[in-house]
DNA sequence: CAAAAAGTATAGCTATGGCTATATTATAAT
DNA sequence: ATTATAATATAGCCATAGCTATACTTTTTG
């Protein structure tokens, strides 16, 4: 069923999300903080620590209190393969005519949806 | 934000999906169900049950007790829509060259984050 | 028409992801 | 060095969406 994985595809976006969102600030600005995640997505910083603790609960990521956070090795995979795959929609839907802003908005909400085969 | 925008998507997208399958079933069996709601999506009879009745509660559908269920105005609009959109979605897919399948099942992830523009 | 089966409803549980308000800690400024 | 500010953490709230188990109707069947 169709929306079954449709399901299963949200349940991970998030954290997808997150660890793509942590690589780059690690790679921009050298290191990645609550307040960040929280601008960057528009959410409460109280929203953004909870979950950072559940995804470190899980392994994604590695943190002490008070301090940075940093990507585990699981963390950095779903990261490289979540932005590779965000790259490509995103210069699809450039390619298809977009303006820059549409094609960026319209990528976030597509690339958890885009099987293997379609990319 | 573009993520504040998947979020909105996301909040009316399973009730997109519940008004779309429940259209579809009225014109296809003459009646929607809960059972049938239930085998479409692949989940619990009572989650479909529970959602039915939020639904209700929000003015897209009407219902009794022990009953089939059918859309208000406001439901039929926004299955039109999402159906219209759906149809557009999956048929660029096809034309990409996409099987069926494959087609059919990223379309149902992906039409609720497209833009107008982009359609 | 009574019993079995199918469908619907409800209760109660879990997890996620929002929020505000209130600590607490770290950092910056005087 | 103390104080003010910024960042982080925690508590407690809400809504959604899933589940199982159980109760209650409706429909079907023998």
């Amino acid at each position: 069923m169709s929306f079954k994985k449709v399901r299963d595809a949200h349940k991970t976006e998030n954290t997808e999300d997150y660890c793509e969102i942590i690589g780059d600030l690690l790679n921009t600005k050298g290191e990645a903080r609550i307040v960040d995640i929280a601008n960057k997505l528009g959410i409460a910083q109280a929203t953004a620590n909870k979950t950072v603790k559940r995804l470190q609960m899980q392994g994604y990521l590695k943190k002490e209190p008070y301090r940075s956070i940093f990507l585990t090795l699981k963390g950095q995979e779903l990261a490289s393969t979540s932005k590779k795959r965000h790259i490509t929609v995103l210069t699809f839907l450039k390619n298809l005519g977009l303006d820059n802003k549409t094609a960026e908005a319209d990528a976030e909400g597509i690339e958890h949806h885009v099987s293997q085969k379609t990319l």
